[in-house]
DNA sequence: TGTAGTGTGTATTAAACACTACACAAATGA
DNA sequence: TCATTTGTGTAGTGTTTAATACACACTACA
């Protein structure tokens, strides 16, 4: 699923619930014009940044790190980290690229102790 | 280590044995202006583009992952992986933000069969 | 039947980004 | 000593990004 249906699906499970989560009320909260939302959520316009990602998921009530990585981004907090033990995760990346999903799962796991 | 530092460093040791790893020449090859990778070598200017990135590591010879990383980049091939699995892979860097080098290593060790 | 709320199309823009052009001073080498 | 090569400073530029402004059409409903 792309950025944009996967947006625009939380905002309207939301708002069935809840009455005020239509696109002009989210827009106007999180501080962004309503007709540029709306062609977010279409994928016409691309991910947004950073910032308004992580307040989209405040204020839906999702994950930011799905929202971010759903836009092909990683948070500053992140980058910061990867940024300090650059080989250590090109290693980790190298063997992403190939790995199956299980053998993602089984490497969280490993470090989650099996919680997840 | 800063992403200048590394590429300088880098160049520097390859030009003490390979004659033709100067400044001009690399960014010459490289294409770009010499004054602008100066910069770039002294964090004067921020790391450029993912391309860019990636022809310098081939003419230093060195791993593009590892220079990527250093600059707080994802590889679009990377990029593209994530998005295709962004509930694993948040769950993954959720874990990571916490994780000690030594779970990582862990980590790495339990897909590359400890070889590395 | 009109009015309030819904989402969307077109046009525009300020700032950031990713560099280039060119001149210059210091060191190197013949 | 003169030409070359080295790296660097200043200034400028085209493109892209990240949005805004505003008008418009549709639907619900009172």
């Amino acid at each position: 699923m792309s950025f944009g249906d996967y947006l625009r699906q939380a905002r309207l499970a939301r708002q069935q619930q809840d009455k005020g989560y239509s696109l002009r009320q989210v827009a106007g909260r999180v501080g962004v014009e309503p007709a540029y939302l709306s062609k977010i959520e279409r994928d016409i316009f691309p991910p947004p940044s950073e910032q308004m990602i992580v307040k989209l998921a405040e204020d839906l009530g999702e994950d930011p790190d799905v929202l971010l990585a759903l836009a092909g981004k990683l948070s500053t907090e992140l980058r910061e980290i990867i940024v300090r033990r650059p080989r250590l995760f090109a290693e980790l990346i190298r063997q992403l690229k190939d790995a199956p999903d299980h053998a993602i799962l089984r490497m969280v796991r490993e470090v989650t102790d099996g919680d997840w």
